[in-house]
DNA sequence: ATAGCATTTAGAGTCTAGTCTAAGTCAATA
DNA sequence: TATTGACTTAGACTAGACTCTAAATGCTAT
């Protein structure tokens, strides 16, 4: 699969798949005879891994960490999932906080429905 | 309530709070014969819940929108409400996102522990 | 009154995560 | 054969949101 393919299938730019594999997220991408990437399976399961957590807020820094220690084989099972479940952790409180600040936003916008809304920003 | 003692009750830095002042999104905060920023409660007001979407991820662009319209007066009661209702929506879109990710997360985190991975990533 | 710490300003610097540019290569098409 | 368009690289640039620095001034305690 092409540059071009994988960024549609997943919805970002070319830019952004050599950047990932620039920093060691993914690949390194195999290439034909003519130096064009040519995305495997593997590369594409990686990529929606990947781009799901960064959608969550996960840090490349976070992500190369854990892409790293797959890398170095199963003597680090224990560390990656440790490193996940921080990961979890850390998400679970920033949902926390974003659906606290959602109903505050529900219940500012009720009073702008209701005309009760007071003289406060 | 000088700067510090803002900074200290929303746990945030001084230079935040000046810099939230130079965007506009606060103040001009009073100051007193000296110079000194003396915030009111009104600032804290506001302060709270800017600090509030920002946790949320609301943009400083944003708030600044709302920040600006609000201050044009009642006559743009509608149009910040409209505001508000958009973001509204993006905060839902991005917790349902995130809420994926996350459940993603916790399905690998069970893998790891019930010992199941596969050789992927 | 002088040391030491907090505050002020303007403006420079930092970090993250891309995004863009320039210069070059390659395959297909007019 | 010449042009077009997609791809390549290294590296510069950008946006957003702070964060830090320097130089000046002010308050407080010794």
């Amino acid at each position: 699969m092409t540059i071009k393919e994988v960024a549609e299938k997943f919805n970002m730019t070319n830019d952004t798949l050599r950047y990932y594999e620039k920093v060691g997220l993914i690949g390194p991408v195999k290439k034909n005879s003519s130096g064009i990437r040519d995305y495997s399976d593997n590369d594409l399961r990686r990529i929606e891994f990947i781009k799901c957590m960064r959608s969550a807020g996960i840090s490349i820094e976070v992500l190369k960490m854990y892409v790293d220690l797959y890398a170095k084989g199963d003597s680090t099972k224990l560390e990656r999932q440790q490193l996940l479940e921080e990961e979890q952790e850390k998400l679970e409180e920033k949902i926390k906080t974003m659906t606290e600040a959602l109903d505050k936003l529900k219940y500012k916008i009720e009073l702008y429905k209701t005309d009760k809304l007071d003289k406060y920003l």
